[in-house]
DNA sequence: GCAACTTTGTTCCTGCGTTCACAAGCGGCT
DNA sequence: AGCCGCTTGTGAACGCAGGAACAAAGTTGC
């Protein structure tokens, strides 16, 4: 019944293997994650802090201080084997095992979810989709067939979901939600603008677009304070005509 | 040049109109604002600090300061008037202008966008969407036809966009990313999972739907250190079958 | 084999953001 | 009209994350 969309700084109770992760600094180790994986199929062995650093936008003290989390794998005087550390790295996320994922309102997002091939790829499988439209259960959306939500949690406890996409409208995001967690599933991606309502051990991450909009809006009202939207104070590339 | 993707805590020469508002605060307020048009529309006309912030799944003490940043619209020992607080929230964020958005890479994400009604509907009409596939472009997506990639600059400095949205592959992000800039955008909400080099007074925001999986997955790792995952401690809902 | 250079891993420190706690202020009730 | 209770707004403390700096360690060159 605990309200704790974001803003999780670990348990209070902190007992777990290996010291404590900061979020922050796990959602940077998926980025190195991805630019070693992206730098090892261009053949490169050996990367610096410094270097790994500067293509991931962070500070390397940052990053090495990342990395220790992950424990000590790196040589003094010449960096970080880059196969190695995606090794660490993916063991650490627990991404040796493959996490099936269900989407669950297959409209506009929910079928560009579904039709999109970076998950799989990335040991994210879309093992099942969902949606309350009797016009849509049974079509097949990139390869896999609609099942009626009604079948939700039979078919997330048969086929081991351990991660669902909530892409229904808001109205309808808190039952879908009800069903995943009694389907078994405990982590949950939520597109739909409302903050869901969990038991303690489900962990939600919600991605609103409306709000970054509107972060973005912030910064621009900051910037140019007269109403007009000229007023730029000087911006070489951006002279048009 | 300077690469500052997120991680910006407003300028530090900060002579800017009120005190600086912390980021954190700013996606917080915006979240404020959706659940107080949502209570408006059910007739509420009052809120106090602690409803708002049950509402909103924060803090009451972080809640009210937050609001703090927007200024003393509250009334003690009553709450805060709903009207009056959308209003100033709106005027702070910036949403009393329309800011008109570009969508850029018509693909399974640019559809879903471009069909989305929620963005218009909060201030945030697309005006343009740019694709530099041939057969795409004059198709009309949402009742607005798509333009070539090539025509950003002028057609962007036109429409006066001021949020460009990257929906393409990574590959292209950067060259994209470029033209909008080109044509005077300087907000940029970015999906495709690269980090953006872009001038200092350039604001990007980056979804990374990958990343946000593989936090998820840390979690789940988190919690069954075994390989099974029926390992649950106890979950009077989730018991299946 | 030794010395000099390079780079990691860590410690310390600074600064921000969140939370607690309380005084000030406002409305309602008698 | 005055008192009482409730809620706001903010000052102060706390905790965490990020950045700088340094010592340990390993490698390369001589
Ligand atoms: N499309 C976007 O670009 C976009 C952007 C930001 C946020 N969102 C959010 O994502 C969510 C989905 O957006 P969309 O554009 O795909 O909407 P949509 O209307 O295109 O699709 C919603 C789908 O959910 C299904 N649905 C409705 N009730 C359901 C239920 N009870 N159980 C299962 N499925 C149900 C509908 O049949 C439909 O297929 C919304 O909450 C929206 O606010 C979408
Ligand atoms: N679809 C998803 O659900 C999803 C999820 C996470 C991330 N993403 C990211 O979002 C981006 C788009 O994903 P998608 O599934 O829509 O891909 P997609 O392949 O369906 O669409 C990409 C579109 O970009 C266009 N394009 C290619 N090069 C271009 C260029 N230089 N200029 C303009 N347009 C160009 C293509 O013609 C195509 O229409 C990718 O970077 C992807 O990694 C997508």
């Amino acid at each position: 019944m605990t309200v704790h969309q974001h803003g999780r700084y670990s348990t209070p109770v902190e007992d777990l293997p290996s010291r404590a992760v900061p979020e922050a600094a796990v959602g940077r180790l998926a980025i190195y994650l991805r630019v070693l994986t992206s730098m090892i199929e261009q053949g490169v062995t050996t990367m610096s802090s410094e270097e790994l650093a500067g293509a991931a936008g962070v500070n390397s003290a940052t990053l090495r201080k990342d990395l220790s989390y992950v424990g000590s794998y790196g040589t003094r005087g010449v960096g970080y084997d880059t196969a190695k550390l995606v090794e660490h790295i993916e063991q650490l996320l627990g991404l040796t095992r493959h996490h099936s994922v269900a989407v669950v309102g297959i409209g506009n997002l929910g079928h560009a979810l579904a039709n999109y091939g970076g998950f799989p790829d990335r040991g994210f499988p879309v093992t099942a989709l969902f949606d309350v439209d009797e016009d849509l259960v049974g079509i097949p959306v990139g390869g896999l067939p609609v099942d009626h939500v009604n079948t939700i949690p039979e078919v997330c406890a048969e086929r081991e979901v351990t991660i669902g996409v909530i892409c229904t409208p808001a109205s309808a995001a808190q039952i879908v939600c009800d069903l995943l967690v009694a389907g078994g599933v405990r982590c949950i991606l939520n597109f739909a603008p409302v903050m869901l309502q969990v038991p303690s051990d489900v962990e939600v991450r919600r991605v609103d677009l409306a709000v970054e909009l509107q972060i973005l809006s912030f910064y621009q009202a900051r910037r140019s304070p007269g109403p007009r939207a000229g007023a730029a104070p000087v911006d070489p590339v951006a002279v048009i005509r």
